[in-house]
DNA sequence: CTGAAAGCGCTTACAG
DNA sequence: CTGAAAGCGCTTACAG
């Protein structure tokens, strides 16, 4: 390579990596046959030696989810800034494939992976996870998580804040449009909201809905909702796209919104400002997430093989656009 | 490492990369070895020697595009079905951006770089490309493009089925919403649909705009029309989002969409079904593009250095939804 | 300040 | 069918 130029291989790795004293002549002398002879450094024969390939790992359920597209960019943008690539993983949330991409990754030595892992985790799949000796940080927290860090928010409290906006606004028949049982985001985002109502008064109803996360599942939750009680003047679904979802339901029924029924959602997708009305939602900061994930696990890989999990929870907030309105 | 099982390391190699004949009983030996000691392959020590590290890279503007994030999801699983990984870069388009990713990724030694590239590209840029060495797919061909492969569709084309679309619905005081006189996607769907125009009959009309191509930029260019052509009954946007943007400006200005004035946009996002009203597009096999980009830079890779370019490119078909209506 | 040597964990001809 | 050796392109103590 640049030894053409007269010195060892190991001057000009020193030079280049700025290890120990280097001659300014012979500095010179390396620098520039590098740029004349366009050197291009083999990172990966680099990373075989210093154990570390400036890469993590990005898994989460799918990439065209806009929240995790949001996340994905926090990420990226995080790991540019310090030097590290990011490789991005579609899991569908699926165990298999979740898996065999963490396999894969640990195999490729990429220095440290984000996983978004909702389902409840036994301490089996903990301690497999846990195995691959590669620092691992989560978003999302799963129930019973103990040894792995993880970077998630507050749902109780977004649902709380979602279910006390409705009753200051007066509202007393109100409507849950819940997500899957399985998934704690959704359940907490749900219980927040419940127990707001359970806190406001006993004469409040809140009628609660299941069904998947999907745009056509708060559609059809919402007219069912309409046909069992359609005398509901309020609706919280537990993210964004099953409220657009819902908002399409109640056009058809004939429902102003927010003259008829009010409706919140959940994650304040950049969507939320171009549907009609605006929708009313709870902010989650997706971008930061991302961000802060990486840095996390920036920290864990300089901290080494052993380190206590740490858990950071971002704040939730109201933001207030044209789908609600005072009963 | 699984030597512990009284073979030497080459035999292990061999038996778990089937080169060579392996006797039954060793493979057993080693294979039961490989499981119980839950060993893991080095990839990056493997790549050092092959030369091939089964990994390519994406660069596109923003993956918070949602066009971006389908194709992202088509290219990851071509990816994943061939053993790749894809490492995501965010440039914004930013040329700095752009090298830069570039050439760390080449210093990683992707295998190949699939890159969203739109502006015109001086033969002096494609050099500067093609002398990375490395296999590189065009997400949209850019202007002037001879040494490069591409995955594109036909702009032009997209851009007549809109005009002819509205033509046919009996319009004839059209105006066009275009994006940025520097983006060749854009500009190629305008002429398509000025053409459209031209080929229709003198006394048509078709009122032309630019900005940039956001949410914003349509709205902005709306208004625009509203006031200073008034009688215009239809309008063709060059992207979705854009047209949601000025599907708020008509709302906006009290005109009803598309009893007043028809919106026509392009991309079909998965959005423009949960829009009110839902929005007529031109369709882009945005993850089938994705898809068929790694397909193509895999065929690259396999053919070894200098193959002939290859360009792809991808039908267009109009969906009609309920933002069109006839005169 | 700089060389020479060893080694990162694999694969691949080359002999047996 | 299997070993022993060389080498992928770097970095890192270790001597000078």
């Amino acid at each position: 390579v640049a030894r053409v130029c007269g010195v060892n291989v190991s001057t000009v790795s020193r030079c280049l990596n700025d290890k120990g004293r280097v001659n300014e002549k012979t500095r010179e002398r390396i620098l520039s046959a590098v740029a004349s002879l366009n050197y291009r450094p083999n990172r990966v024969a680099r990373g075989l030696v210093t154990g570390r390939t400036h890469t993590v790992g990005l898994i989460v359920s799918d990439i065209r989810n806009p929240f995790f597209a949001e996340v994905a960019r926090g990420a990226e943008d995080a790991a540019y800034s310090a030097g590290f690539d990011v490789v991005l993983c579609n899991s569908d949330l699926r165990p298999d494939k979740q898996i065999s991409y963490i396999r894969s990754l640990a195999e490729k030595g990429v220095d440290g992976i984000i996983i978004n892992y909702v389902l409840a985790m036994t301490s089996e799949q903990e301690k497999l996870l846990a195995s691959y000796g590669i620092p691992i940080v989560l978003l999302d927290r799963p129930k019973n998580v103990t040894r792995l860090s993880s970077v998630s928010i507050d749902n109780f409290q977004g649902g709380f804040l979602a279910g006390s906006f409705l009753l200051k606004l007066g509202h007393r028949s109100l409507a849950l449009l819940g997500g899957p049982e399985d998934l704690s985001t959704h359940t907490d985002r749900g219980r927040g909201f419940l127990e707001a109502v359970k806190r406001a008064s006993p004469r409040v109803a809140a009628n609660v809905f299941r069904g998947s996360q999907s745009f056509s599942a708060g559609y059809e939750m919402a007219w069912k909702m309409l046909t069992a009680h359609p005398e509901t003047t309020a609706v919280f679904t537990s993210n964004d796209v099953m409220a657009f979802g819902a908002l399409r339901a109640l056009s058809e029924a004939g429902k102003k919104v927010p003259g008829d029924v009010s409706v919140i959602g959940f994650d304040n997708l950049d969507l939320c400002e171009m549907i009609q009305p605006p929708l009313t939602t709870i902010e989650r900061p997706k971008y930061e997430m991302g961000k802060s994930a990486v840095e996390l696990l920036l920290e864990l890989i300089e901290a080494g093989r052993s380190h206590a999990p740490i858990h950071r929870v971002s704040g939730v907030r109201l933001v207030e656009r044209q789908s609600t309105a005072a009963l």
